[in-house]
DNA sequence: CTTTGTGCAAATTCTTTGCACCAAA
DNA sequence: TTTGGTGCAAAGAATTTGCACAAAG
């Protein structure tokens, strides 16, 4: 994976460190949509010395160079997605998951006084797991 | 507005005092999906008193009781609409200003694993002043 | 009289900033 | 040797909490 990431983060503009890389590659491989801190807490034992502030700093630079996107999707912490094709999220308002939906036609408004460049979709409520829990 | 706007919340469980009435008029003759302190500092020449800690109760208080939404469509503050019919919005990422758009029904996701009872759809770009602006 | 609402001050939490040190080109 | 990256500590900003007083039923 660690090569790959290498490639595609150079082709994308971004001098790959090793912070950067494992940030890319936990995106990636988890692809969970995680805060800044599952972020940090994910690595440390990979690489002891990282700090939140890298973590904050690399997502920036992500989302500035289009390789991640911050999510609007819980009030209380951004989060992060590596996959920046169009889809929607499903988020659970009882456990916070966060599930990827296709996002099916094009639903994109008539009215073209806007210069459009980011479509966010998500639904919210119940995930299956709380659904059935609750029914109990 | 006053009037109506106690019946309004009187019919949906919530009790009417100066604060929520003045709160509620201010969301739905605005409706410019203002953030906390918008509508704390906007009220504070009608009620000198108010504090931005009403302001949050009130909010939490109308958002569990469906007279409001609470948007996340800016990374920094929580924005409320006092329009709860299901409607899209763009936001300006240059000046900040959000509209309502319509939103043709139909765009539900065919997979029903979930229990969805919201559904966000926010657009982001540059509105059309700041589209000009930026043209010359 | 009892319950509910308000609002101040303090606490909490997430994120950003300033700065010094480290690493790579 | 110069530029860019990392990470600590502190600052900043939005929101929440604890609590006392006020208001309403």
């Amino acid at each position: 994976m660690t090569k790959q990431t290498h490639k595609y983060l150079t082709d994308n503009g971004i001098r790959p460190s090793i912070q950067r890389i494992a940030i890319m590659d936990y995106l990636l491989t988890r692809r969970n949509h995680p805060t800044a801190d599952e972020v940090y807490c994910g690595l440390l034992s990979e690489i002891p010395t990282l700090s939140k502030t890298t973590v904050y700093n690399t997502m920036k630079l992500f989302v500035h160079h289009g390789v991640a996107l911050q999510l609007d999707v819980d009030e209380k912490n951004a989060r992060f997605d590596g996959i920046v094709d169009a889809h929607a999220h499903f988020y659970c308002k009882k456990c916070g998951c966060i599930h990827d939906l296709p996002l099916e036609r094009n639903f994109l408004p008539s009215t073209m006084d806007f210069v459009i460049d980011e479509a966010h979709v998500t639904f919210k409520g119940l995930c299956a797991n709380c659904k059935q829990r609750i029914a109990n």
